[in-house]
DNA sequence: GTGGGTTTGTGGCACC
DNA sequence: GGTGCCACAAACCCAC
């Protein structure tokens, strides 16, 4: 990166507002959710609840796939 | 929520979904990330560093001084 | 902190070199974890497949205590 | 592990409930660690400015320099 | 202002 | 030896 002015520099400047342009993006995402929330905070919901619905939901795939994974290690040790 | 099988119970879930679906774009965009950063590491760059400079960026400049001033003073008190 | 060589620095040495402490014996109960993860290895266990059961136990703790939280607002949400 | 009831079970259990043991002082740790960084800041300390100093002390002196002179490059190239 | 939760960053580990 | 992955730990944010 010896040319401080020249390419390197235009690259490195461009990587970082990709990133910074992403994460605008997502900050933005991030805007809405909390907007539905608050929207169904208004409706009568409970945010908190409605979380924890949301991680459950979520939850629940990880574990199927990781209790799925535990069973074929198992069954590989048992010779199943 | 008195009626959970009727509307009460489809709009808790239709807050559920829209929150789910906006989720996932806030993964995707993540993933996007992660590209860049392995775009610019190819490319030569510290991704490391890439990542303290947004961090940098996104600091008000204010709170920036102070907190480089907090710790140069920290560094003087200890030593470092 | 006007007193950079006075009691504000003593406490604040103290402080760090209190962290540094906790922070070594972490360091070596991680090391001793290593170890049973390594004997376990010489004796034929499988160290990944272990390392996902001590996550399975960890986390149906905490599942279930998700679970309680949960089924209890249920309850009051439906007046049950 | 063809015995499942048996020897290789026990030292099975044994190897796992060594590592939950471990793992449950290293969380004891974390927390006195949590309570000394609550007293600092009772004191009058910036908390996330004594992490960065633990942080630094860790660091290799030669590491330590070659990250900050990566990172004053950086921002040279970009006019930060 | 404090605590809990979420998200991000970093380090270790396995695989190639 | 390098790279991708995963889990832990720290920083940030919101709600109380």
């Amino acid at each position: 990166m010896a040319e401080v002015g020249g390419i390197a520099a235009d690259r490195l400047r461009s990587f970082v507002e990709r990133v910074e342009r992403l994460e605008e993006e997502k900050a933005a995402l991030s805007a809405d959710v909390k907007d539905v929330y608050a929207e169904a905070k208004g409706s009568g919901f409970d945010v908190k609840t409605i979380r924890q619905i949301v991680r459950l939901r979520k939850m629940d795939q990880t574990d199927r796939d990781e209790q799925e994974a535990l069973l074929d290690l198992y069954k590989r040790v048992l010779d199943l």
